[in-house]
DNA sequence: AGCATTTTACTGACCAGTCGGTAAAGGAGG
DNA sequence: CCTCCTTTACCGACTGGTCAGTAAAATGCT
């Protein structure tokens, strides 16, 4: 079993989360995984190929620690408020695999990018989107959630949302009743 | 007075919304612009500066919009309403300059750049994150916002969850809805 | 076992092209 | 002539990516 393969692609995870898809060199990832540059290309055809298994990565890792914690739990409000736990606590620890999203999201998701892979980041991405907004579509069958709420929308709120909170533990309780009420409240017009 | 330099801050307005800081070269910038590259540096000393000044006139319009809505209302409720709605009619009417900004906030606001100019960046960002939080401070003293809420971080949660909502037209009521709960809800623990 | 051959993991040297940025010289109007 | 705007021509550094080659490990054959 190869660990440069692995070194690499730690390598590459460090150094998107930092600066991003086009504010990094595939030199510079050599270096950080301490490797020639060429051995990235005999593991990967090309940056973006590279680039797509660290973002699959990413969101197989944010997907299995939120969703986790989810599927056992069957009274809603209970599940949808582990669901944001889970979410903040990744945010904090995982900071960098955090990064990584926050950083590309916005490009991924307008689609501007005009090749294979980055459709298939879009899908990739949407297909989470997907899954949250989901559960909040089980929250209104339960009636426990504002019907007149769009899923989707919610879900790309609430993501979105939730990416920004980096911030230091004590306020993370806010963020979480904040969201809880967004969704359950009916304050509207 | 020329225009040159007025087509120079569109067009990179334009490529730096679509692509990203990063993801733009000033040779593209010169062809949208209809102009040879070096003027483009006769008139801005780097890329960094011309982004500078394309992100700080987004930011300036942003402000504008928002909370020119929002200073001659003295209602609180009426007055977060507006802002809600100012803020969504603005990213949707508004994307380019919208887009601009989300695709380097997460860069911006992690500080990762290191010139002087990506420290004014961020400071410039922060300061209209503040006049957010300041309005959120205001409803906290009229009782009317859950006073739990950490005013800095709603801001940054509410800003970006907002930024995220291209969506089309008939969702906004509910994003409206949800953030006003969000924000004056008490459903938490 | 021992030898030959293929495969795997890896590298130095090097592309062609692009990057941000610059020096120097027009061209136009006063 | 001078000053302001604009261009032509160019630079060194760096970009993503390629290629010929190699040490060592795995495999096949006798």
């Amino acid at each position: 079993m190869s660990n440069a393969r692995e070194r690499i692609l730690e390598a590459a995870k460090a150094a998107f989360s930092e600066r991003g898809f086009d504010g990094v060199s595939m030199e510079e990832i050599a270096q950080r995984a301490g490797v020639r540059k060429p051995l990235i290309y005999y593991y990967f055809p090309s940056k973006e190929v590279l680039f797509e298994e660290v973002w699959n990565r990413a969101l197989e890792e944010l997907e299995n620690h939120i969703f986790k914690e989810v599927e056992n739990e069957n009274y809603y409000v209970r599940k949808i408020k582990r669901f944001l736990r889970a979410y903040i606590d990744f945010v904090t620890s995982r900071k960098v695999l955090s990064k990584v999203i926050e950083k590309e999201r916005a490009s991924v998701l307008d689609g501007s990018g005009e090749g294979d892979v980055w459709k298939r980041l879009k899908r990739r991405y949407d297909d989470f989107l997907n899954r949250v907004a989901q559960l909040i579509e089980e929250g209104k069958k339960n009636e426990l959630v504002n019907p007149e709420i769009d899923s989707q929308t919610a879900a790309k709120l609430i993501t979105e949302a939730l990416a920004a909170s980096t911030t230091s533990g004590s306020v993370l309780k806010s963020i979480e009743s904040f969201i809880l009420s967004g969704l359950m409240g009916r304050t509207g017009s």
